[in-house]
DNA sequence: TCTGGGGTCCTAGGACCC
DNA sequence: TCTGGGGTCCTAGGACCC
């Protein structure tokens, strides 16, 4: 907790929703939910018309629409969305260079870090701002908390919600905060707000009044040492303008239920390599390749596997997210699958062999009696190697082609180099994946 | 027609190493 | 020879956020 209030937190309104009244006049005034549109849509944004309905984020779109169905349904144009986010953090950056983007439409600045920062003048500042922000962005309107804490200053951005302002006077955050819901605490969901009341926990006062040992018992070390300090306010959590990173994924609901592994395999080849083409994008490379999948029944499960070094091919992802789809059981049919890459490294894949290629043995024919045709070997391409089997390759360049074994039991087996022109390597044909995702 | 998609962080157990 | 750490990496799952 600083001594001044100089964390602000930034929230636009009902944003998508906002976006699209705003470029569509016709829609002003009137509900309007963005989300998903197919029968297992859920809301991601409703206008404040339609929250009156009873319209939340998260919410079936079945549901909304039985709610209120005379609103606009949409489903989104990220685009515009996108657009209209860097309008605000750039105006946000004004302030100060440390801005912490949290999503689109939401972020934290430390406006000590402005060169101009006057801790009196707060409250004319915010007003400009949001002054400023509805004029550069056409109209949408922003709520603002400014406090001595990270905490403090998104909670109270919630409290003058939509199109206001609050500032946390320091030294009465304690006062502010007590009386509230322990689920005004960001970190605070259903699931620990469950447990919170078995014990009769309710307020954040309610929670002052527990032990630190208590409330690390019934939450675990790290939730519970966290909750008990912000239910103090104690909170000096840096705003940190640059994360990096830690995961890129991709994954998809399907209409119906999906049975059939083929179409399976192709979605999951899809989705792999969408995610090469983002980790390639932000010259990024990961080690781990995660599936998910969740069953008709909603149980939801997840299988990983982790390289030896980063990698950012297609084929590659693809091969490892198909060889742990293999070992998923479809009886019953998939809602989802989903590819995922973790383990991120912001250097380019390409150094697999960048050190000196081992010196191949001084017997080594310059060359061979029967001129072999030389395979041009590319990661993820389909090998044969008369000791050790059926393989597929995993890096090749500088003469050496690296080849990663593998079997319908054993999706993760070993991995071998050899020499590009081993008259032992043949390409291959058992493939993890049908013809037609080979195609 | 119950329950999206893209993330972050934490926990816990087992392997492995010193 | 036996016992017992601790630290790190990997995998899986869960809570939470927007």
């Amino acid at each position: 907790m600083r001594s001044t209030a100089s964390i602000m937190h930034l929230d636009l309104d009902a944003f998508f929703a906002s976006v699209e009244q705003r470029d569509k006049p016709s829609l002003r005034g009137k509900p309007v939910i963005v989300g998903g549109l197919g029968n297992r849509g859920v809301v991601s944004t409703a206008s404040y018309e339609a929250r009156v309905h009873g319209v939340r984020s998260a919410m079936r779109m079945a549901e909304a629409r039985a709610r209120c169905p005379h609103a606009a349904f949409l489903g989104g144009r990220f685009d515009a969305y996108r657009e209209a986010s860097q309008v605000v953090m750039q105006r946000l950056r004004e302030l100060s260079p440390l801005v912490e983007p949290l999503s689109l439409d939401e972020a934290f600045v430390d406006l000590a870090g402005g060169e101009h920062f006057e801790p009196d003048r707060v409250d004319e500042l915010v007003t400009q701002v949001r002054a400023d922000i509805q004029d550069l962005t056409h109209g949408l309107t922003a709520s603002v908390g400014v406090a001595s804490s990270k905490l403090m200053a998104k909670i109270a951005s919630e409290v003058n919600k939509p199109d206001g302002a609050f500032v946390v006077a320091p030294g009465s955050e304690l006062d502010v905060l007590g009386p509230m819901q322990a689920t005004a605490i960001p970190g605070v969901g259903p699931a620990t707000a469950e447990r919170l009341r078995r014990v009769g926990i309710v307020t954040v006062e309610d929670l002052r009044g527990q032990s630190v040992d208590e409330l690390v018992r019934l939450l675990g070390q790290a939730q519970g040492a966290s909750l008990w300090r912000l239910s103090r306010a104690e909170d000096d959590r840096a705003v940190e303008p640059e994360r990096e990173t830690k995961s890129i994924s991709v994954e998809d609901t399907f209409a119906t239920d999906v049975t059939d592994r083929v179409r399976l395999q192709r979605e999951v080849d899809a989705m792999a390599r969408k995610v090469a083409g983002r980790l390639t994008k932000h010259g990024l490379s990961g080690r781990t390749v995660t599936l998910k999948v969740r069953h008709h029944d909603f149980e939801t499960h997840t299988r990983s596997t982790t390289l030896p070094a980063p990698t950012d091919s297609p084929a590659v992802l693809a091969r490892l997210a198909l060889g742990l789809l293999e070992a998923t059981d479809l009886a019953g049919g998939l809602r989802l699958v989903g590819v995922g890459v973790s383990g991120l490294a912001d250097w380019v894949q390409d150094d697999l062999f960048d050190e000196p290629a081992p010196l191949l043995p001084d017997d080594q024919p310059e060359t061979t009696e029967t001129e072999a045709v030389p395979v041009a070997w590319g990661p993820g391409m389909d090998v044969h190697h008369d000791e050790h089997g059926d393989g597929w390759v995993w890096g090749a360049g500088l003469g050496r082609v690296t080849v990663r074994f593998e079997t319908r039991t054993s999706p993760a087996g070993p991995i071998r180099t050899f020499a590009t022109d081993d008259p032992h390597l043949s390409p291959g044909h058992r493939l993890a994946a049908p013809d037609s995702v080979e195609a």
